[in-house]
DNA sequence: ATTTTAAACGCGACTGAGTTGCATCTGTAA
DNA sequence: TTACAGATGCAACTCAGTCGCGTTTAAAAT
């Protein structure tokens, strides 16, 4: 059920279902954006400790289910995972409203790369005005 | 001459040619890697104040002397902006030693893109193992 | 050469993101 | 139901980066 899907968010993680953290999943599944500290803090029901805040985010990171973005600002935002994004997938960054959020589709490179140089991931900024700043 | 290179660059970008920000540039000439805010501050010959440098940094990335690289470490970095390498140009960072350089070649994307999204800038981080470490 | 002035410098105080140590509480498994 | 690892809250802390202000200096004008 619907409802469940927290739930079942945290224990295919192997995650400790507390209420913060059920609402801290569901925040993320209603927001298609990535979230900065303050967002989160500011959606979450009750004023919650920031330490508490950033070691769920951290925890929730290092099982995969939420990944991390660092942009222009120097200020980190978080994002669900998920499945149907690939690894490697693009953001997207308003330069206007300052809006984050994950991109479909693909992003390859076409650079010189050393014979010992071994890769393992790539990450993409692209930088632009969002369809609602563009109206 | 060869010694008067920082002082071409300085006047190109139309800033005042200070001691320190001859040093400065000179610093960046000397390094291929992206620097962080203390490799610049241990690599000058004297102490300097942290304003003094940052806003240096700051007036730089403003001329389009340097640019700025913000990978997952969340600590900014600065490299000379080189005019033969693309505005777009990607940044290779090492997992392991956590260097940061300047990778030559161009980046593409397919991604869906709404049409009223307008992008004007993409920034690429290619995570790996350089080949200094990869030996 | 001297004066002038806008901009660079240095100092110190500040902000704000993120971390850590520790005592208490709670989810979960035994 | 109990036991315990791990989650929470609080407070103190670190560290990157900024800002205000008085002083100095590069460079243009005289």
């Amino acid at each position: 059920m619907s409802t469940e899907l927290q739930t079942q968010l945290l224990d295919s993680k192997g995650l400790k279902k507390t209420p913060i953290r059920r609402e801290l999943v569901s925040l993320f599944l209603q927001n298609s954006n990535a979230l900065s500290f303050h967002d989160i803090q500011d959606g979450m029901s009750s004023k919650l400790d920031k330490s508490t805040l950033y070691r769920n985010l951290t925890s929730f990171e290092e099982a995969g289910l939420i990944h991390k973005i660092n942009d222009h600002s120097g200020i980190a935002k978080f994002a669900l995972g998920q499945q149907d994004l690939s690894d490697d997938h693009a953001h997207f960054v308003c330069d206007n409203c300052e809006t984050v959020s994950c991109m479909e589709g693909s992003v390859s490179i076409d650079v010189k790369v050393d014979d010992k140089v071994h890769v393992k991931q790539i990450q993409t900024i692209v930088h632009g005005i969002c369809g609602n700043c563009n109206s």
